[in-house]
RNA sequence: GGGCUGGUGGGUUAGCCUGGUAUACUUCGGGCCCUGGGAGCCUGUGACGCCAGUUCAAAUCUGGCCCAGCCCA
């Protein structure tokens, strides 16, 4: 046994741990995120294999991630609507890709009650195939497009797969996007749209620096001209796919008809996209910012931003609390921030830190006699490993914790990007490729002749494949996050096969 | 899909080999006391993953299943 797994079960022995996250995220990264997920109360494993039960701290997150998005995809022309969480076989039939992509994973209804239904009724695995006819249905003439559609729901996909809470689920909360083109361009620019809106949400929002890519041929949407597809790195060096975003062409606006009469009235096909961003994004920020004190949340998203912690004698209770009382109401008036003042009777504080360090929030504030009588707060972050108490002046209260609210979400941003900009490498061989996964995982970068038999090569020795390839040629996605110069592959041969290479592929393991 | 490890109150866990009374800590409820990093005392509630089999008797043995974590495909 390893030592750092003694010294967990030692201090669950000895009573002091248990409460908290007992297991060492460098060292065991599974059970830790399982643990952070179920100790930090936002989620437990429902009764079936595959299935979750999202705590209202969990559910929370979401629906502040979904608040950014959702926002930004109605200012960007989408409209939000709901569709049968169930379809009749004979549509997702007349997409061909569909099919034979979904199929293996479906989930069918086949009674109603004690009936037998005449056609099985798939739930949905995505929704392309009930949304397109519709939108065929509401597509007349040039001046109904673009038709931009939007629906938050869940889909589910039967993965034979293990659990991991918003990672790996069979039933996953997502928004599917659906939108309709007079022209290629307009869809291409949709799909380039909403590619960056998921980005700004990982990187503003989530504190998570992401690569922007494509997906090769092989590994494209079922039907689609191409994917795109927004990549986060997990500190254990596997690659997340955070969103993904389809030019979808004309095969579903062909097979549903989707067609408009334009200005020479002419009947045309319309070209359509469709784009999803999954719960998995929980998941990512789970994983990317939180430590063996268990969970770390920035600001943007965290149910409580600050949490104030008064620490009493007798003689001193009645100031502590109402000095506390007044800097928690006045954070949460004038400073418009969500603030909790936990002034439980029966907890000492150390307790409270502990708590509140494990269920994430950013900021912990703390009030005793001394700061009553300085007129100060003391203040620590939870993103500051050092655990650095600071004071802050009571007169600049406001400012002083937005400042350090901002400075929890510099703190994570940093130590994400530091941690993707080392891990993306080079390599000019094939046994390069694999000895770099496997000492250091991450990604690495290499040219590529865009032959699925190639990424094969190295997926059978190192269960890695290509995450993404860069979006356009020349275009280093890290030189974003570096905010410098790209690295140069070498060589314009593919790596695996010596035949001349025509993309950049970006090779990781991934979740 | 294959293999390995595991599943005992809400959490952590002892007991299992060698069948018979289920251990402790903690959480939670009540009471007291206490408050600058998981304090203390009293008290109460609370569990053997599921289904079969063996047996006078199963947490313990046997078989099947379910669930989780890990490794491989």
């Amino acid at each position: 046994m390893a030592l750092w797994s003694r010294w967990a079960s030692v201090s669950a022995m000895s009573g002091e741990q248990e409460l908290g996250v007992t297991e060492s995220k460098n060292h065991n990264t599974g059970e830790w995120y399982a643990e952070v997920v179920q100790k930090a109360k936002l989620a437990d494993y429902a009764p079936m294999g595959g299935f979750i039960v999202t705590r209202p701290r969990g559910y929370e997150l979401w629906e502040r991630l979904q608040n950014h998005l959702d926002g930004w995809f109605k200012e960007t022309g989408a409209r939000n609507a709901y569709f049968p969480v169930l379809i009749p076989e004979s549509f997702l039939e007349r997409e061909a890709d569909i099919v034979e992509g979904f199929d293996p994973e479906v989930a069918w209804v086949t009674h109603g009650g004690y009936e037998e239904l005449e056609e099985r009724l798939a739930v949905r695995p995505t929704s392309e195939s009930i949304i397109t006819p519709f939108m065929s249905e509401w597509t007349r003439s040039h001046r109904d497009l673009p038709m931009r559609l939007n629906q938050w729901c869940s889909v589910i996909r039967w993965e034979a797969t293990e659990t991991k809470p918003f990672f790996r689920t069979k039933e996953f909360l997502w928004q599917e996007g659906h939108t309709a083109h007079a022209t290629e361009d307009g869809a291409l620019d949709e799909v380039m749209m909403r590619l960056g809106q998921y980005e700004r949400l990982y990187e503003d929002v989530l504190a998570i620096p992401v690569l922007r890519g494509k997906k090769p041929e092989h590994d494209k949407f079922p039907g689609a001209d191409m994917t795109t597809t927004v990549e986060a790195l997990m500190p254990d060096g596997k690659s997340v796919q955070g969103g993904t975003s389809h030019a979808l062409g004309q095969s579903f606006a062909e097979a549903y008809d989707v067609t408009y009469t334009d200005e020479d009235e002419e009947e045309r096909t319309a070209w359509t996209t469709s784009w999803g961003l999954s719960w998995r994004a929980l998941g990512a920020l789970i994983m990317t910012h939180s430590d063996d004190q268990g969970l770390v949340l920035p600001p943007a998203v965290a149910p409580e931003q600050v949490v104030v912690v008064p620490i009493w004698q007798e003689d001193t209770k009645d100031d502590v609390l109402q000095y506390a009382t007044e800097v928690a109401a006045e954070l949460e008036d004038a400073g418009d921030v969500r603030v909790h003042l936990d002034d439980r009777d029966q907890r000492n504080p150390g307790f409270k830190f502990n708590e509140w360090e494990l269920k994430g929030v950013p900021l912990r504030i703390e009030i005793g006699p001394n700061e009553v009588e300085d007129e100060v707060v003391t203040a620590v972050r939870r993103s500051d490993n050092e655990n650095t108490k600071r004071e802050l002046d009571r007169t600049e209260l406001v400012d002083e914790v937005d400042d350090q609210l901002d400075t929890v979400f510099d703190e994570l941003y940093a130590k994400a990007a530091e941690n993707l900009v080392e891990n993306v490498r080079t390599a000019n061989e094939p046994t390069e490729i694999m000895g770099t996964i496997g000492q250091h995982g991450g990604f690495v970068k290499t040219p590529w002749c865009g032959d699925e038999a190639c990424e094969e090569v190295i997926k059978e020795k190192v269960a890695a494949e290509i995450a993404m390839l860069p979006l356009e040629d020349g275009e280093a996605p890290e030189a974003a996050v570096e905010g410098g110069e790209a690295v140069e592959v070498e060589g314009d041969e593919c790596t695996m096969c010596g035949e001349d290479a025509t993309e950049v592929a970006y090779f990781a393991k991934t979740y």
